[in-house]
DNA sequence: GGTAGGATGGGCT
DNA sequence: GCCCATCCTACCC
């Protein structure tokens, strides 16, 4: 599969958190020689939604949460893993999408490296916490800008291809465990399970 | 095939 | 001090 070399511009994460999460599915994660498909993702909104870590407020954290859309967001997860989000909405206001899981279709021998318990592909990136570690991610990256050319960019794939989208309630949370904010590719072996 | 429980550290009350 | 936006292993069908 090809992509585009242009990132997706800014505007196409300046948008409600929702339609972003909806719309990453079947873009391409570029990460160096990596690339993946995103095939799983969550939107953690601002008001209403205590599962956010946005729900805090603005501390040390969370700026960048509340600051222009197309940045990522990385934290670290239960003390262990990484996790990767990406900012959405209008600057000041809070918003980001987790990037839950994807298809390793490019420097996928890196991948198994920097993955190397994963026996099968579908092992490789099929939860935040692998995609992350397959890709390389850490605290390190938190905060850079996915729209400009560098370590970490987001891109149309072309052919676009079609899918069927599924919707539900997003999985490993405890508070507004109703809203259906969890978005995945249809019957896609790469979602987490 | 399935699941219960431990690891592990930063953020927030 | 308590709470996690998780993963892996061991163990049990």
């Amino acid at each position: 599969m090809r992509w585009l070399k242009r990132p997706l511009p800014r505007s196409f994460y300046a948008r409600p958190t929702v339609e972003t999460a909806r719309d990453l599915l079947g873009k391409i994660l570029v990460r160096g020689d990596a690339a993946a498909r995103i095939v799983e993702t969550e939107a953690y909104l601002g008001e209403g939604d205590l599962a956010a870590h946005s729900a805090a407020g603005i501390t040390d954290r969370t700026r960048v949460i509340f600051g222009p859309a197309g940045h990522a967001y990385i934290y670290l997860s239960y003390g262990v893993h990484h996790c990767l989000d990406v900012v959405a909405e209008q600057d000041g206001r809070p918003g980001c999408v987790l990037i839950r899981a994807a298809e390793p279709i490019a420097g996928i021998d890196g991948m198994r490296a920097r993955r190397p318990k994963a026996k099968r592909l579908r092992d490789l990136a099929s939860g935040p916490g692998k995609l992350a570690a397959a890709l390389g991610l850490t605290l390190e990256q938190n905060g850079l800008d996915v729209t400009r050319p560098g370590e970490l960019t987001i891109h149309e794939p072309c052919p676009k291809g079609e899918f069927e989208i599924a919707v539900g309630p997003r999985v490993g949370i405890s508070k507004s465990v109703e809203l259906p904010l969890r978005f995945w590719i249809a019957d896609n072996e790469h979602v987490s399970r």
